[in-house]
RNA sequence: GCACCCAUAGCUCAGCUGGAUAGAGCGCUGCCCUCCGAAGGCAGAGGUCUCAGGUUCGAAUCCUGAUGGGUGCGCCA
């Protein structure tokens, strides 16, 4: 069945129409008085607004059709033209059991689902994961859950950065090392190995090395650039070696997504595309797109209105409304990540189902790249613009408000964070002492695990996608609060007690609605439903988190007002146990959409 | 210089397709376990929604400008 807000905005609409007036006045929410209504609907005043008529008679005529509805127990008219909704408890009754019987707990397909590739992830070869990307793999892959969940036919792909100078980089300082690996031999036409000869810890150590020497020395640096010309044409021992470094590299990755509970369907790389580049050049020459500046071909990208010319104080002319032009190829005939995310483009619309839109779920300072290239992809016919997403996110910062650096300045990396985050969760429970005592090593490890990843994600994305936040690991792994941890409490304390009633042959049963607090809790699960389009619609996993919180809010008064197993009367017991699992049920299905794992007790 | 993101309680954040008394969490004060997990709940104090104009019957929400903070701007990706 439909969401309480659907099925009552259905019939304010309805009510507006047969005045004469537009439906969209019928729009039917949440109360904000709860103490007065259930839902309510602001929509005559507006009405009025555009009809010239009186707010007061519109609400009047509305309130009389809506009141008939059998879902409306009663619909009041208030103050200048608010509409106060109490549906009956029948219906409140019939919606928690849909939530508790049905596959989606409440909620319901979104009626315009898409192919939809997300563009997350976007790690490096070589390069260990550092705090950004943790944003980027947490949202991404809570948007590729609830747009999955949703209907949407999604499809991830992390986008390694397995090209450019990083790779030359990494050849020749192997090849410093070991000059004698048959991969440097040009005589040589192969097989090359299966297994790859370097380590992840060889990765770590060869590439900042490599990168130290070329800044210090031009000579160094070219050798790089020429490995990454030769690798480019296709030589066979660095092709393979590019392979074993990917190999290598995407294993350690996954370890760490895997800590993250984040994962890609596909894990395709810069250089999976770079074959398509030369082709992609020519046409954007054929196009007339492309002309040729300082040795480069540039696209211009700039429209009317933009890079206007102006003189400043100084006499200097200066840009109004700048759009750079984006680099297709440069002066040394090498192509940048411009090109690169053009041509993975063309790789994914040549998909055997392509996508009807990219989601690129990246930071926000990388704004003006993803401007730049979603209007050369729409100038030279590739895919609209209004189809390419940047799905951008703000820093994660120190307490002092600056990006969240380590206590000697450096880069945060990832796995150290993730390793924090562990070693908190751990003492924090260890100081609660609250786990069974009969509770073995193995399950203690993995209810560690499930706080730490539940106080990480739930931290990152109950922000507001676009803000930055602040990094406060004693906050995040608190068990009070708006936190992971405080979640898992209550799912967890829902298990339990469901556990126990049912050893003692407790049985739910049919729900009635008897309390306030009853009716405030399943109107907080009717909400779930709309809660989840909306995250979808905005992509903001936050929308999705202030209503599982909401949720969990709601069923700890319900838990702290009444007695559930220990009510004598059987039929209300029956009820309460059976409201138990709706809230169980949908609790569980939101967590996992945010990715958090909750285990069976804790 | 130009562009993008942001500014709400002491702190961390929701609310922003305009609507009735601006909400949470932390911290602070006071209650509630001889009934199911108190890692919980209930109640209270705490706000010129950065500032100044404008639109409107009505603005935290929309528009303009200022101030403050974050970020980015053709040969690294």
């Amino acid at each position: 069945m439909a969401d309480l807000i659907r099925i009552l905005t259905d019939a304010c609409a309805g009510a507006f129409e047969g005045l004469g007036l537009e439906r969209k006045w019928g729009a039917v929410r949440r109360s904000d008085r709860p103490e007065l209504a259930d839902f309510q609907c602001n929509g005559a005043m507006g009405a009025a607004k555009a009809a010239g008529r009186k707010p007061r008679d519109i609400a009047e005529d509305v309130a009389a059709k809506v009141a008939g509805h059998p879902a409306v127990e009663s619909c009041e008219v208030a103050g200048p033209g608010f509409l106060n909704i109490r549906v009956t408890a029948g219906i409140l009754a019939e919606r928690a059991e849909d939530v508790r019987a049905t596959a989606m707990a409440g909620a319901e397909k979104a009626s315009d689902p898409e192919r939809v590739l997300l563009d997350f992830g976007g790690a490096n070869v070589a390069k260990p994961m550092h705090v950004g990307h943790l944003r980027t793999a947490i949202i991404g892959d809570t948007l590729q859950r609830v747009m999955k969940f949703l209907g949407d036919d999604t499809v991830s792909d992390t986008h390694l950065g397995d090209w450019g100078l990083q790779m030359g980089h990494l050849v020749t300082e192997l090849q410093d090392e070991q000059p004698d690996l048959s991969y440097f031999d040009e005589n040589y036409a192969g097989p090359y190995p299966e297994d790859p000869l370097v380590t992840i810890e060889d990765l770590a150590r060869l590439y900042p090395q490599a990168s130290a020497k070329a800044k210090a020395d031009e000579a160094r640096n070219q050798r790089s650039q020429e490995a990454v010309a030769e690798l480019q044409a296709g030589r066979p021992g660095y092709r393979a070696l590019l392979r074993h470094f990917i190999d290598v590299s995407v294993e350690a990755l996954k370890a760490d997504y895997g800590d993250l509970n984040v994962f890609f369907d596909l894990w395709k790389g810069e250089s999976d595309v770079d074959h398509l580049i030369p082709g992609l050049v020519e046409d954007f020459k054929a196009k007339g797109l492309a002309r040729k500046d300082d040795g480069a071909w540039i696209v211009d990208v700039a429209r009317e209105g933009e890079n206007v010319p102006v003189e400043a104080k100084d006499g200097t002319t200066k840009l109004k409304n700048a759009m750079p032009p984006i680099m297709l190829v440069n002066s040394r005939g090498g192509t940048g990540y411009h090109t690169t995310d053009l041509a993975t483009i063309a790789d994914r619309m040549a998909m055997d189902v392509p996508p009807e839109r990219i989601l690129y779920v990246v930071d926000l300072a990388q704004s003006l790249h993803f401007e730049q290239v979603f209007r050369a992809s729409e100038l030279a016919g590739m895919m609209p613009q209004d189809r390419l997403e940047h799905i951008q996110f703000g820093t994660v910062n120190g307490k002092d408000g600056k990006r969240l650096r380590t206590r000697e300045g450096g880069t945060f990396r990832l796995r150290d964070l993730i390793d924090m985050a562990l070693e908190e969760a751990e003492r924090k429970i260890e100081a609660a002492g609250k786990l069974p005592e009969d509770m073995g090593a193995v399950e203690r490890a993995s209810v560690a695990e499930a706080v730490a990843l539940a106080a990480l994600r739930f931290a990152d994305l109950q922000n507001t996608r676009t803000t930055n936040y602040v990094f406060d690991l004693d906050r995040f792994t608190s068990f009070e609060g708006k936190t992971g941890p405080y979640l898992l409490y209550a799912a967890v304390r829902i298990k339990s007690l469901l556990r126990r009633a049912e050893e003692e042959g407790l049985r739910a049963g049919d729900i009635h609605v008897g309390s306030d607090t009853e009716r405030a809790l399943i109107l907080a699960l009717d909400g779930f439903g709309q809660a989840l389009l909306a995250t979808r619609e905005k992509r903001m996993p936050h929308i999705l988190c202030e209503h599982i919180y909401g949720l969990a809010q709601a069923f700890s008064a319900f838990y702290g007002a009444h007695p559930i197993a220990a009510e004598k009367d059987e039929a209300v017991r029956a009820s309460r146990l059976g409201l138990c699992e709706a809230v169980l049920k949908q609790l569980e299905t939101g967590l996992d959409l945010l990715g958090i794992r909750v285990p069976e007790r804790m």
